[in-house]
DNA sequence: TTTTCTATTACACAAACGTATAATAACTTG
DNA sequence: CAAGTTATTATACGTTTGTGTAATAGAAAA
């Protein structure tokens, strides 16, 4: 009984943090089976009771980090477009780009959203979140689609946002599941090139500057 | 002790199999977290003693099943082509719209590969299978696009392959998770103009016998 | 029919799971 | 400095998990 556990009371915020953050860790490692109550706690630096204290059940947990997960997803897309330049095709192929490269394309990304593929299909609120994200993704898409020259009608549009998004989803799981299978660059060779097939226009690749000294293919 | 359940002897291909079969259905409703021996056994129609004389533990059983999924879906995009035309656009045509289609775009083979993608990742024996059926696939759809007039250099052509499986990844994906986004026709539409974009020919949807009655697009 | 073989059922077990509740110590407030 | 809050730890409980072992019955052989 003497020798208890020391700690250091944080803020409901902090703990919460680093609840969803081991959680996310954890699913995207071992998948849903490896995010236990007591792996999560001891990735977050606390006993496996705590997490009651925080969250009214596992799933209330794992709902929550769920919708962490897609609004990072969401607001990391949209960071890209913030430093873009404004002529529309740089943009778009800015946007291609940045969807097919790392961080976005790695295997923590597709590790997590192949385990909350279930969650999702069965529990509404999950696929509510799914959903949301999903759409929303698709119309940034269809948006820098829409601004480029010489656009067709409205329908043209809807399926030219699906046509590129396909292209982007495919590349993105290959590249992240089976990255071994392709020379560094050439993913992204190839989305600016399949894009602009599918679209009629060219994507030149611009990187941005951080990678800027990578030797370019 | 006197109610015994009572049971029939079986061959080891049939329990084997009903084994795999039971073990592949929880896995695609549930995950892998729902495909648990008692639950196999039920589904099977046997206790779960059994899957123990059959295989030597549930990691067994669970790798066997996957090799087994991963052989059905080679063997079925096989299938396509042996009834195919002898045309090289309308063989590619053939294959692209079936592989964008029912049964391959389905919730369930989006649920197994979901399932799996950890064991795929931690496993050496599953990596070993997936990587073989996916390079299988991949080999079918570059020797279509190889047949088809005017074809370039051998770099090209890896480029084109990787490129339009990415499409039908990206649109299997889509279709399976998200059906409900999609107008009736609209995925294979999409993707037999988005290949043809790819590669500079025109693919036109011809529909096999069975689906022939349905309504086209 | 009787015997033999083994596929199958039945039962048991330790470990790990999510959850519930009580005890305690780190802060805050007075 | 003392009292009060409550974030946190500690512990326990009932299920479910995969696995190990013994008992039994279906089918074939003798």
């Amino acid at each position: 009984m003497q020798d208890r556990r020391p700690y250091k009371r944080q803020t409901v915020e902090k703990r919460r943090d680093d609840l969803i953050a081991a959680t996310l860790e954890l699913v995207a490692e071992n998948g849903v089976q490896g995010a236990t109550v007591r792996a999560i706690a001891d990735r977050a630096g606390v006993t496996p009771g705590l997490i009651r204290h925080y969250f009214a059940s596992k799933e209330a947990l794992s709902r929550t980090a769920y919708e962490v997960l897609m609004q990072q997803m969401i607001s990391d897309s949209a960071a890209v477009l913030s430093t873009a330049p404004d002529d529309p095709v740089a943009r778009l192929a800015a946007f291609v780009a940045a969807s097919i490269s790392p961080p976005v394309v790695d295997p923590i990304s597709v590790g997590l959203w192949a385990s909350f593929l279930h969650d999702v299909r069965r529990d509404k609120e999950f696929r509510d979140t799914h959903a949301a994200s999903y759409i929303a993704f698709r119309d940034v898409l269809q948006d820098l689609i829409s601004k480029l020259p010489n656009r067709a009608n409205a329908r043209a549009l809807r399926q030219d946002a699906i046509a590129c998004n396909a292209v982007i989803d495919g590349l993105w799981l290959e590249g992240s599941v089976y990255p071994e299978g392709f020379e560094p660059g050439e993913i992204v060779e190839i989305g600016l090139r399949s894009v602009g097939l599918l679209l009629g226009v060219t994507l030149n690749f611009s990187a941005p500057r951080a990678l800027q000294n990578e030797s370019p293919t």
